[in-house]
DNA sequence: CTGAAAGCGCTTACAG
DNA sequence: CTGAAAGCGCTTACAG
């Protein structure tokens, strides 16, 4: 069989340079000694031969891909997408790691093997429900490395996990709401169903209610699915029905939006009828919205940033911290009542 | 020296099926007919074994890597990154490509190399000036295929490329707040130095004025960045030097967020005292201000579907459209003076 | 410090 | 339809 390729390998580079490949290998990955005059050569060859080592070859013979997967919902769409993304590739980018992309179909689920795995990666990232519980247990079972993003481990092992203080910045921006405004009637919008931070944010919600002494009326706490038109509806539909509110904790900044929008076509003013607050304060949105929301800034860059930590390291040196927590903290603006200048 | 590995290789699935490797092998890849006998022991022991190829391997062998590379900027943030990168990985999974990623710093660019290229890719989506001239020249030298998305193939030689449609867009969008709500002095906000789009954005609002015989006074031709800041700044310096105007064209959505804010903040109403139109409608986050913002719709997600369709077309056929240009349509929503429900 | 050679797990002409 | 063997471009014990 004759030669397939006609790109330059690391043979022309030792043929060149007068030494065996093995050498030409070591210098570069820096993993022996070289004598001064080989390195002379060697440099001179590759420059001159523009020699750029064969990344899957490499590969190969190491069994390492040199890159990490991140598998990302469908539906994670807009600002929060973003900032994610650009931690994480921060840190692989430093690391020298590849970082594969895959999206998974909520649909076809299952049927479907991911797209990321020990076949192409090292390692992966795991946000929120992209891979099932399942499918958690196979890799772990195979000790594949894993770190799950916005999400907690499966009870029966502990996958690295790294996400966002939730229920104690919950907690104070209610508090907040009933302490320096009064009020008492407070909506609470869902997020999606069984979504861990949503979970977190009505705990501390409810921990609010109690430790102020105000009942927790089931019909306040309704569904917003971080969506805006979904919040947008569920708050014409509450008003329709009659039932009385003063304020809202709209789960996230994107079903604020669409809670603004169904205040003000029903004649609400906000913050004087109903305060409005928020999460995530992604891109600043809130700040641009009429009247400009409190909500509680999210990290999410850093969670991007600390979880690929967390996976280089699980990677080179087998171990990781359990999980993260990154702090989040209360942005006063306008819509709880304040009047920040 | 002994086996390195403890997976399962299509040697053992050869050696369990009592057959050749080669026989696995183009059973796997459908690459020639195998007895139905054959067929049969295969697919029993392959899932007996849970044999999965290594795709490494495969990649060395044949020399392709199976995955396409998109390159961005570092500060592609926000609402533009998530439809786009839907967009092309809709099709990248459908074509069973791996999609990697990676943003380019514009500091220390030239310094290093990019991390995606033909060591790791068949292909590459490059983003506005993710990469510079020389670099795609050097690649396009190689005949490595590339398709160039938001900006336009150097002129020495034709790479295909995929944008949107401005200057008519934006041709229609100012004729609209001249004809229809009488504008004649209209503040124009370019988008950074040498993009594209704000080039042919311009190119509209200067054909527009011309057909209208209005001056194209230079004073109303202002930095806007696509950035909420700068806009913002511009507009408030402009009202501060005591120009005089009646309308804005903001470049972008993100700049007319900052262009609503400084004229709220400096007590101007719109649309009444200034209309105000913007570009993009990315996230309908146009919909949601105050008033609601019209704008010119981007099919951003198409704007991914089609240029890594033209990628995967270019790598398998070899063959693309030098350039496609995706329609985008004018959305009439308040903040011009009009009163859509 | 250096080389010869086996090995990583596949694919693919070549021969039958 | 099937097999033996070379090859893809590297890395890495082993021996010196």
């Amino acid at each position: 069989m004759t030669r397939r390729s006609s790109s330059v390998t690391i043979r022309d580079v030792a043929k060149q340079a007068g030494v065996s490949v093995a050498t030409v290998s070591r210098y570069i990955n820096q993993t022996a000694g070289v004598s001064a005059e080989v390195t002379a050569r060697l440099d001179e060859v590759m420059s001159m031969l523009k020699y750029v080592p064969h990344a899957t070859a490499r590969n190969l013979a190491t069994l390492k891909t040199n890159t990490v997967g991140l598998l990302i919902t469908y539906d994670i769409y807009g600002d929060f997408f973003a900032p994610l993304l650009h931690g994480i590739e921060d840190v692989t980018a430093e690391a020298g790691l590849n970082l594969l992309i895959a999206s998974r179909h909520p649909v076809a689920y299952g049927k479907v093997a991911p797209a990321l795995g020990p076949q192409n990666t090292d390692g992966l990232l795991v946000f929120v429900d992209s891979l099932k519980d399942e499918e958690i247990a196979q890799l772990h079972a195979i000790r594949f490395p894993m770190v799950l993003i916005h999400r907690s481990s499966p009870a029966a092992f502990s996958i690295p996990s790294v996400t966002v203080e939730n229920k104690a910045a919950t907690r104070r921006i209610v508090d907040h709401l009933i302490e320096r405004h009064q009020r008492h009637k407070i909506v609470f919008l869902r997020g999606p169903d069984h979504h861990e931070d949503s979970c977190w944010r009505e705990l501390g919600y409810v921990a609010s209610l109690e430790a102020h002494g105000i009942p927790c009326y089931p019909e306040l706490i309704l569904p917003g699915e971080f969506k805006r038109e979904v919040a947008y509806t569920t708050i014409l539909e509450l008003i329709m029905a009659g039932v009385e509110f003063d304020a809202v904790f709209a789960g996230d900044d994107e079903a604020a939006v669409g809670v603004l929008g169904a205040l003000r076509e029903t004649g609400r003013r906000v913050p004087e009828d109903v305060a409005v607050v928020g999460f995530d304060d992604l891109n600043r949105l809130a700040r641009y919205l009429i009247p400009s929301l409190t909500t509680v800034r999210a990290p999410t860059e850093d969670v991007g940033r600390v979880a690929a930590t967390q996976l280089v390291n699980l990677i080179r040196r087998g171990q990781a911290d359990p999980l993260t927590l990154l702090p989040t903290e209360i942005v006063i603006r306008q819509s709880c009542g304040c009047q920040p200048d």
